[in-house]
RNA sequence: GGUCCGGUAGCUCAGCUGGAUAGAGCAACAGCCUUCUAAGCUGUGGGUCUCGGGUUCGAAUCCCGACCGGAUCACCA
């Protein structure tokens, strides 16, 4: 609620009480923007008073229009009542007001400071292969999340846990060791985590093969998934890994090490940072040895073959595993001993974990099992639950190659981009190569991260490689290039004394714009109570429509009244202001010129 | 089978805490650059909001049921 429906949400109430008696609740008073086909520009919904008014809706509707306009000291200019509606016209120097006020707040939109912490875990890749698209959304949305809840005043610690061992790297390790011939990112020239994911491949290939061939041999598959030697020898590295093996632990350092500098260079280009960053290979152990905890207090109970569980049956879930028989730890417990060393790293307020909806069990049982080992925050954790992405033919599998990759499909959005700006060298005339590449990367990127963004973040998304991301109607470059337009303007108007006179009186489209620009608070409050970046996507694009409109329909440079053309240029250079400030909530740099 | 999520225009998606005649973009078609950036603006066509009940002044939105699609229920992560 902005500070208009505040104040005429108070007037309304007070209507009702002088007219009818009626000491309405604030559920009753309804307000919303007045549709465009009618006259004004917040309507107040009178249904709710019909009752204790004993009148038809059109009638009340006039008679609080009525007493409105006699009593909210000019701020109801006029207004019309059709059915139960009563459109409100509020007066233009409420707008101006409001505007100039806008224009003073250098952090507009920003909701004050609440002293709490919010940690944001987000990215948790596996080293054994590189990020590929459905990586890149949970990115973009863990890092858009992040600053979306900075906005909403929350401190906020970004933070990934890198899941660097288990059975899937003693995979790409092996194939690397048996087919590799000491093949480096260096010798290859391929980007570190690239080559390790080309040998994760690898394995399965052979792995398959020799598969089949022992079900050649009559036996079933399942035995020769267990029996095929490459497996076997993959879980002897993984043992061998577990009991500090120096060989198998230096080739597992130097591998990671190549897969982190490409994760770097990905992250860098993608725009996602992180304060803190646990791997889990410094985490499993701990939680182990809570694991142990909570089974000396009988929280959970040791089966014959040694392995530990957790009875969630009373809780209307299953019966869980946390140890193998072998005593080695599974993810569940590597996220319990991390989700301790964070809370013991930071005092943190709220946790939420970033990740896919096929984790969602996972989760449940993780906040119940916290919740038993006496972590107060178990019970609070929260799983930001987001859809997959899916590609014309179903999901993308690592393993069969049916990926996208995140670098390919960066290099790809920034060379379109570049393709498209060629054609716009009129605009872009005296710029340098350098400045030509860094307006066609920023502009890629925009267009991918804002396809992504845009999207609901529950629902599953569908892209198809097949049809490049678009530049054009609701995209980011839609945006970018709204703003670019704005600072070509405020570029050509020169310095501008400030505080001079506004003109006093407004066209349709300029009270528009400003209406829009009053919204932006309440957006990036809802934004952040529902987490969800798609908001601010929506409320951008509806922002730049009306800036192009508005644009399209006056003229700014050229307005002869100088009231009229400085209230325009501030107003312009406003909705630059929160066009950044939104784009820069979801990750998406702004060029001065396209 | 149990649980969870989804089904809105040819396609991709908004709208979903009940409000006026359901919106965008893409694709198709027709216009607008001697005027501040045409990655823009304007217009046309396009809908059984999956289906059936219910709640009420009012339902795409809430409730119940069906159908369809997806996820999950591992000594995987």
């Amino acid at each position: 609620m902005n500070s208009l429906e505040q104040q005429i949400s108070l007037l309304a109430k007070s209507a009702v009480k002088a007219l009818y008696d009626l000491e309405a609740e604030d559920s009753q008073i309804q307000l919303q923007k007045t549709r465009p086909e009618f006259e004004g520009n917040i309507t107040l919904v009178v249904f709710p008073f019909v009752k204790a008014a004993r009148k038809a809706p059109a009638q009340v509707a006039a008679e609080i229009g009525e007493w409105l306009s006699a009593n909210s000291e000019g701020l109801v200019a006029r207004f019309n009542a059709v059915q139960g509606f009563l459109n409100l016209v509020i007066d233009d120097a409420f707008w101006v007001k409001q505007l100039v006020a806008i224009d003073a707040d250098d952090h507009y939109g920003r909701q004050p400071e609440r002293n709490q912490l919010m940690m944001v875990e987000y990215s948790s890749p596996n080293t054994n292969k590189p990020l590929h698209l459905g990586h890149v959304r949970n990115n973009l949305l863990g890092y858009s999340i992040a600053q979306i809840q900075e906005a909403n005043g929350w401190k906020v610690v970004k933070t990934n846990i890198v899941n660097d061992r288990g059975i899937h790297i003693c995979k790409s390790m092996l194939a690397w060791l048996k087919y590799g011939n000491g093949e480096t990112p260096e010798s290859s020239g391929k980007k570190g985590d690239h080559l390790i994911g080309d040998y994760y491949v690898r394995f399965d290939k052979e792995y398959k093969k020799q598969i089949a061939e022992l079900m050649a041999t009559g036996k079933d598959e399942e035995t020769a998934k267990r029996e095929a030697p490459l497996m076997l020898e993959a879980q002897e590295m993984l043992r061998k890994w577990e009991a500090n093996d120096p060989e198998v632990r230096g080739l597992w350092a130097k591998m990671n090490e190549w897969v982190y500098a490409g994760f770097d260079e990905t992250y860098k280009r993608m725009g996602v940072s992180f304060d803190k960053i646990y791997y889990e290979s410094n985490t499993y152990l701990e939680g182990k040895s809570e694991v142990e905890k909570g089974l000396a207090t009988g929280q959970f109970y040791r089966r014959e073959d040694g392995s530990v569980w957790a009875d969630l049956t009373k809780d209307g879930l299953d019966e869980k595993l946390l140890l193998r028989s072998d005593g080695t730890s599974v993810y569940m417990t590597q996220d319990i001993g991390t989700a301790k060393l964070r809370f013991q790293d930071y005092p943190i307020d709220k946790m939420v974990y970033v990740v896919g909806n096929e984790q969602e069990y996972h989760f449940k049982v993780l906040s119940i099992l916290l919740d038993r080992l006496g972590f107060p925050f178990g019970k609070e954790l929260v799983h930001f639950s987001y859809g997959m992405v899916e590609l014309p033919n179903g999901k993308m599998k690592s393993r069969e190659g049916t990926v996208v990759d995140a670098d390919d499909l960066m290099d790809k959005m920034v060379e379109d981009a570049k393709e498209i700006s060629k054609d716009k060298v009129n605009t872009l005339q005296g710029i340098t190569p350098a400045e030509a590449d860094e307006i066609a990367r920023k502009v890629g990127l925009g267009a991918l991260k804002y396809f992504i963004l845009k999207v609901d973040p529950r629902k599953n998304m569908l892209f198809n490689p097949a049809e490049s991301i678009d530049f054009n109607g609701n995209t980011g470059p839609f945006i970018q290039y709204t703003y670019a337009r704005i600072q070509s303007v405020l570029r050509k108007a020169g310095e501008r004394a400030s505080a001079n006179a506004y003109a006093s009186s407004l066209e349709n489209k300029e009270l528009a714009l400003i209406q829009r620009l009053c919204e932006y608070p309440s957006v990036v409050r809802t934004a952040g109570d529902e987490f969800s970046p798609a908001v601010i996507c929506n409320y951008a694009y509806a922002l730049a429509c009306d800036f192009n409109s508005f644009y399209h329909d006056l003229s700014i440079l050229n307005e002869p009244d100088e009231q009229k053309k400085e209230l325009r240029l501030l107003l312009s250079a406003n909705v630059a202001k929160v066009l950044r400030s939104a784009m820069r909530l979801l990750g998406i740099e702004m060029p001065e010129r396209m």
